[in-house]
DNA sequence: CTCAGAGGTAGACACCTGTCTACCCAACAG
DNA sequence: CTGTTGGGTAGACAGGTGTCTACCTCTGAG
């Protein structure tokens, strides 16, 4: 919500937070005009030309300043969850070795990571409201330099899911395709949680289970099966692994139906 | 792109396209102005409240011609997707009977699905963009309007994958949570597919992987490992199952360090 | 002390905007 | 033939808009 108390000319910040407000209430920021903003701010109009070229360029000065407030807390928060389990200095047993426990810390940071971030949105709503608007608003500059920032927020997302181990190994890309996943998938959320205080506690709940799917969605199909599968038995109070009451195909069965059904790669 | 022939009077018609093409080149709607629409739409700017109240009520029409115009498309390719593999007579053995062929018949229905999806998008740009756009916009009314399309695309997409049997049984709260997440992602990514052409095939492959992960994550989750893991083995090119070179914790040892450190629900 | 420059203001300009009232015309029901 | 009505137009009005030039006032370096 309010921008850093940084070194910025007071009117230049004013100008910024009236942006930001006007924002949230109705409308985009290209359909602002300049006189409103200035109104708005308190200000004559000419100063917005003191600061600023354009809206774009008061546009970029918002999102730069959302970015470095954001991107760090945000990295400290999934730290201090995946800690939260497991204390700093601990050795962590790799997943093969230990998945029970790795798994528990997984899902513990996740659930504690979601509901911090939603926390921070709910303290930043405006911040977010125009990050997800701008995201895919009219102007290409805006939407280019947020494309950036979420591309910054999936890899230290990424980085730390490596680095705290909170995932079965993957290759990097892969995993850097779930982060994007992830993250657009939160701030897209981000935007009902806002908008919808009395689903909070369901939309929380919505996005624990959707990462717990994907990143163990992808680690099973990166051949971590085996080793997860005896640690996710009964996980996400889904009913037991029931007992097959049939013949169960053979793995060469399935890999010969599929080749022969299998579309090929475009 | 272009509207429906549809028995509306024509200069609402040229009114709504004309509202797309600016919309789709600049602008968010509320930031058009009724002038510069009647200007593109070649007619006098008093013609525009002949046919909408003001600019939420162009929206409305825009978005429902739209949704009308969508949803039968897509049903329609995601079962010629899944029937190009097994024929609509062919009876279809339950996926404990044999995971391998459904799993092709699932993975060939997603591949299809998302590539007939995508080509639709970049047939249709416009509607597209009109849609992600004003989904995060300014106007409460579209927005919500826009929700709703959201959700009824997301309720036919759980209805066809539980029609066509292709994913293993999941408990209908699960399944819609599912289709909400695909396809608040494939409108997303399509955004990405409109505007980087060069990234369309890259952008193709991670809707698949996204799709399997998700989906096969949530099924792994809900007990189906057992019966998936024999045939998910080799599977979008991950390399086998390794061998585990460890002690594996049992599933007792497991449940109990996850019951010890797992943080209770808020 | 001075003086340059950053931050802020004032007024004016031509232009564009939404909306009102009034008029027009074709189709068509009776 | 008449009258109504849906679709489209014309002109005008008051007000808002971006941007220009000119002027003011601090503050801090030399």
């Amino acid at each position: 919500m309010s921008l850093s108390k940084s070194v910025l000319a007071q009117g230049k910040r004013l100008l910024m937070e009236a942006a930001l407000k006007l924002h949230a209430n109705t409308r985009s920021l290209n359909a602002l005009s300049l006189r409103e903003l200035a109104r708005e701010a308190g200000l004559n109009p000419n100063t917005f030309y003191r600061h600023f070229r354009d809206f774009d360029d008061l546009g970029l000065a918002i999102i730069e300043e959302m970015s470095r407030e954001i991107r760090q807390p945000l990295r400290a928060l999934r730290r201090r969850a995946a800690e939260s389990v497991t204390p700093p200095g601990a050795p962590l047993p790799a997943w093969d070795q230990d998945a029970g426990l790795n798994l528990a810390r997984a899902m513990a940071a996740n659930r504690a990571t979601v509901r911090l971030f939603f926390d921070y949105v709910a303290g930043n709503p405006n911040a977010f409201i125009l990050g997800i608007r701008e995201l895919h608003g009219a102007s290409p500059v805006l939407r280019s330099a947020l494309r950036q920032v979420m591309a910054d927020f999936a890899r230290d997302m990424a980085e730390d899911v490596r680095q705290l181990q909170l995932v079965p190994d993957l290759n990097p890309e892969e995993l850097y395709a779930i982060a994007e996943t992830i993250s657009r998938e939160m701030f897209q959320l981000s935007m009902d949680y806002i908008e919808q205080p009395d689903q909070r506690q369901a939309i929380c709940q919505q996005a624990e289970r959707m990462i717990t799917a994907l990143t163990m969605g992808s680690a099973v199909l990166h051949g971590h099966g085996p080793v997860l599968l005896p640690a996710l038995a009964g996980t996400d109070g889904a009913v037991g692994p029931a007992p097959s009451d049939g013949p169960v195909s053979s793995d060469q069965d399935a890999e010969r139906k599929r080749e022969q059904t299998r579309p090929r790669l475009a």
